[in-house]
Parts: structure tokens; C-alpha cells; sequence
DNA sequence: GATAAATGATAAGCATGCTTATTATTTAAG
DNA sequence: CTTAAATAATAAGCATGCTTATCATTTATC
């Protein structure tokens, strides 16, 4: 309806993205609160449960995180004891990691949540909808990745 | 093909909204280097051209920032000069903002560039899927505004 | 008109998320 | 075998992005 004299913000994908963003993690931070992990070291947390005794670069590839960040996040995650850090012996410079007991626990015991937060986050969607909007991240992720 | 033992990350829509915004971010810092503007300085910039002495609680509600994020986002524009801040003589807790020449100058000649992060961004899909995934986008953001 | 509640801005604190630099270690090249 | 290049981790620095707390000002209430 209106007129913009200088961009159409609403309506750009990168302020979509930020918003949907946004919106994501605030679920996240709502419905998992108590449990004091954010959506980052859940995200962790949950692929060392996968491939336990990964280390922190194919670890953080794996998730899309940068390298140092992910570092912080595993030391956070290490204080909190739910995260083992330990050196390689076949190479020194790598480190490790594993989930601890704790930390296994406090994922499986997150999910239900978890769940929630995407249920609500799609909410807004019919069930093909959310298909479809899955499909068209999908494509649009794996367009970047291969020319990365 | 591989079955997650604990939960299929990469198709979770959280992740995918997160690694979207990865890429959004990264072309926008790549295709507006040298410019020394954040996708967020950039995005108020452009709001306060469209509406001239706004105050901030209203501008971050326009593009959805947080009061206190938005704010210390400003003070970095007007350190370079691109925003003014002015107290507002009707109320005196309000501060009310403008761009300055110089920052109408750089927002701008910056155009070209945003304009190019946005069909790189939606270059992995066609024209009928930017506009399906602009419109799911809008949707659930909508849908989530309401009943904020 | 004094006082309580609400509002706008800022500060402080924490967690991403990135870049660049540094250090330790390993691999490759000569 | 020694030196150069590559790699893994970390540190440091900056910019979001949020929460909570604080301060000044304004509005509402009695």
C-alpha cells in the first residue's frame, strides 16, 4: 500500500530471515527456560551425541558454526560440565569432545521442548506450507554450499 | 540417508532460519565492504530516511530491534556522523533522530550493493520460489506479530 | 499539587558470531 | 633432516541482541 521513498524493508528476505531469526530464538529461550542451554549449545550438544569423540573443527562444520565461536560455546559448556574436553594423542593440536552423562541428560531431557519450539514456530503454517518452506531453505542452503 | 540418533539438525527449520541468516549476513558484509555498514546500521539508516525525527522506541519497533540493541547501534551512527540525536523539547526523555547528509550519501550509494546481496541470497531459486518463500515468510512472521 | 506508575534512554552483563593474530603441532618440500 | 606451509585451538577485538537495572521525565491518581 504504501509508497517506501527508500527500500521496501518488510518485504526484503534478509529482514524476513532476521525476524524469523528473532522469532526462533525467543521460542527457543521460552519454552527450554530453566534449562539454562541456549539454541546454539543445544544445537552442539546434540550433534556430539551423534558422533561422539568429533573433534572442534569438523564438529563446528558440521553445525555451520564458526570455529572460534563454537570454541567459547564448548567451554561454556565444559564449566557446565555436561561437555568433555580431551586432547588427541595421535595429534596433539586437536581436541575431542564428548558428552557427559549430565549433558546427555539435560538434552534428552530438553527435546519435548524443543519439538514445542518448532511446532510454534511453524504454527502460522498449513502443513503443506511448512513443507514447502522447508523445500525452499533446503534449496536455497545447499545453493550456497556448493559454491562456497 | 543417515538415520540421526538423536534429531535431524540440518532439516530442523530453527537451523535453517539460523544458516539462511548466516548467508544473508556474510553476502551483505561482502558485497558492502569498504562501505564500513552493517546490514543493521544499514537497515536504520533506511528506516529513518523514510520517517525523519523519529524517536528510537518507534524506529526499533519499525524494524524490530531491541530498544537497548538499536540504541547503541545509533551511537555507533552518529559517532561516524551519519545520524543526528536530538532531544525532543516536548518531552524531554525522547531523543529524536536524523540522517545526516553525509549518511543519506552513504545509505544511497550503498543501494546498488544491498540490492545485488538480495538476488545473490534468492539466486538458488527460481522466480516463482522467491516469491513462494517471501510469501510463507511473511506468514509466519505475521502470525507471530499478532499475538505478540 | 504531591506521589505513584509508566515511559525513554542508557548502562552493565552475558552469549553469540565474525575477523585477525598467536601459539603449538604436524605435514610437506627441499 | 631441517625449514616452510598448513592446521587446530585460543585469544583479542568489535558488533549485534537480549535481559535487568538505573535514571530522568512525564502522566495518572488521589
Amino acid at each position: 500500500m504504501s509508497k517506501p521513498k527508500s527500500f521496501n524493508f518488510s518485504e526484503a528476505p534478509g529482514h524476513q530471515i532476521r525476524r524469523a531469526h528473532q522469532l526462533s530464538i525467543a521460542l527457543f529461550m521460552e519454552e527450554t527456560a530453566g534449562f539454562d542451554v541456549t539454541p546454539v549449545q543445544f544445537a552442539i550438544l546434540n550433534a556430539l551425541m551423534d558422533d561422539p569423540g568429533e573433534d572442534q573443527v569438523t564438529l563446528a562444520g558440521r553445525v555451520a558454526f564458526d570455529a572460534a565461536t563454537s570454541g567459547s560455546v564448548i567451554g561454556r559448556l565444559e564449566a557446565k560440565g555436561w561437555v568433555r574436553r580431551e586432547a588427541d594423542p595421535a595429534d596433539k593440536r586437536r581436541k575431542l569432545l564428548w558428552v557427559t552423562p549430565a549433558g546427555e541428560k539435560v538434552a534428552l531431557k530438553m527435546k519435548p521442548a524443543v519439538s514445542k519450539v518448532q511446532s510454534r514456530l511453524l504454527a502460522p503454517l498449513s502443513k503443506a506450507e511448512r513443507e514447502q518452506l522447508g523445500a525452499l531453505m533446503g534449496k536455497l542452503i545447499a545453493g550456497h554450499e556448493k559454491q562456497g
